[in-house]
DNA sequence: GATGAATGAGCATTCATTCAT
DNA sequence: TATGAATGAATGCTCATTCAT
């Protein structure tokens, strides 16, 4: 990597580490530039504003996530249930993302607290995660509702238990329960996790059919 | 009410208002005095800071919300569920708690927020909900697991998908989906949900016991 | 002393106590308010503005310097020192302006402040206090010294060396050293002060004549 | 000197003209960045408050009044008189500080203004004015007397009408007598007043030894 | 290419002042 | 008469941004 790359994703890094702990906005480019190691000029020689910072720190972190998926996370989970059901599928696509999450954890943070203010980024999110997440998991929930897999649950309502006991791991249990057992098993859990919503919390299976 | 009391609760409207929308740091102490119809020194006199306002904004809720749960949310789910089963009474119990955050829908969206930037918030957040939900929830689950009704899934699991689902409800689908039939009976989305965790989404149960 | 009197002076009396501790600027009308117990529209009735009450209370405390001057202290003194030297004069003289310096201390302090920052006070200052000083000494110093009872020195010098040490003593002495033992006699202090200037520092006459 | 420098200068040069006419709390930085020709925002780049460039205005005087006092004043002093008597050491000492105030004239203002006022400029001055002029005086002083050249008076009488009437001629006579041959030669005036003092008013020694 | 000096619009906050009650 | 709610101009200060070097 060139010197003035180098210097570029330093930038980036550096904004990223510091507001994902504090936000955008009470972020000052002093800051960063301290941090960072550069003077104030270079940051604006780079990224042009401060807003166009975050905008590509929200698209880069995007592009990567896409990236993953489409050349890591799918083919992979593709080879690796092949012949497999559906519910393995999901069962290894969730576990696959979480790796992602997990590595760009605080990336993933700025983008969630600036999706819930901004209008620009909320956008960005909408085409780039929101779009392809429920066009993967349409499919997948598809296929499985015809194979007589799933339950007929529409949907809306299967991603929401998917998708929500996961984000409630990353958003709640990461911010506040500070002292807790960081390193447990990042898979073990989404095992867990995806165990009881497959199989239910009940003995008893509750809906007749 | 008093007409000092009328012009507090106002500025407090107006900020819960626009914070939602946009954010605590972007907004200017000047555009909530216009858009309260006050004037800037108004809101100091009763606020002291712009911080103590979003300090005051947070408790206030939080202390309704406690409120609620206590007096209205929970005796309501007790007579309803006197002899039901724990399964009745959670679901009794989220209905009840999804009332109260869809009638301080603004005010929950800027805690929310806040909770991911603030570290004071952030206590606040702690002490009053994520305890006191910790504390609730494992009381109904601890019974009915003792009681034969629930499988053996660890709380913290358990909590996760029941008030993950929610929490993705709240946040993605409100804040993304903006088109969309937001008239939908939330009733009946709680209760789909909470079927599907009940239930599992798989018709063949997965776990032998 | 009717009780709308009573308030005023209330007020009057809070504002020199405060201002002569802090400065008129930093001190605000809310604080008097408080502290005098009345509240802040009550100040304004009665004086109309801060800076108002500011001169207000330097013209008072000037006044009454002038009435006490002329109703008792140079009579006091006249009659004291009736067939009495010059110097006997002058000696009373400051020792019936030190009382009323010591009584109005605070008062005095924040005349001599705000003389030194702000053009209306100092014209004040000049035309109550400088002139009259400046009149009352002249013709003391002139008397004497043609009666030969004070060397040839002329009148500004004498003025700078009689005043001067008394306004070090009240500037400096009070105000920097804190612990000292402030309950010292005045009188006696003003008594060994003039005895130095009278007989001067040295053993041996400097001036020939 | 760089450019920098210079606009810090400028800066603190402009505030001691301003805050000399008009006292610290009532000049506003506006008006110091527009008289001094830079933006506001370079004053705070450059001394972080305005407390703080009062605080570093004061701090420079002083330094530069003992420095002054150590590297030039006392030194040449010592050379003058030599071989000479505590008198002619005190008359040698004291015009040479009159200098320093003559040259330093509206920084010397402020300080005498501030210390009035504000604790912290209190607390500076006592440390590093007040105790070197009492240290000093005291040590001429006490060598006098024990040569039997000064009169039995205690220190701080000696001090009182020493300084005391250097003080009124620096603050009131400047301060009041506008309109007067301000360019009279100060060497002179001192020399007058120090004569007065060490010789006496009267023409007859009023104490008996 | 990178700096850092300088900017100035915009911010939260203060406070003397007004006025309906 | 006295209050205290409300004001808004003015203040100290911040910070993203520019640009000569």
């Amino acid at each position: 990597m060139k010197k003035s790359e180098e210097t570029k994703q330093k930038i980036l890094e550096t904004t990223i580490d510091i507001i994902s702990e504090k936000g955008y906005a009470p972020t000052t480019t002093k800051e960063i530039a301290e941090k960072a190691g550069v003077s104030e000029g270079t940051i604006f020689k780079y990224y042009g504003s401060k807003k166009e910072l975050l905008r590509q720190i929200v698209q880069k972190t995007l592009k990567d996530f896409k990236e993953y998926s489409v050349n890591e996370a799918i083919p992979e989970v593709f080879t690796s249930t092949e012949d497999g059901s559906s519910q393995e599928f999901l069962r290894e696509l969730m576990k696959e993302r979480a790796k992602f999450f997990q590595k760009k954890d605080k990336a993933m943070q700025v983008i969630i607290q600036e999706t819930m203010i901004d209008e620009t980024i909320r956008e960005i999110f909408r085409e780039k995660v929101w779009s392809e997440m429920t066009r993967v998991s349409d499919q997948i929930f598809d296929r499985a509702k015809q194979a007589g897999e799933f339950r007929d649950f529409d949907n809306r309502t299967l991603r929401r238990a998917v998708f929500g006991s996961f984000l409630f791991y990353i958003i709640f249990e990461g911010m506040l329960e500070v002292d807790d057992s960081k390193e447990e098993n990042l898979a073990e859990e989404i095992e867990k996790t995806l165990n009881l919503i497959l199989s239910g919390i009940l003995k008893e299976t509750l809906i007749q059919e």
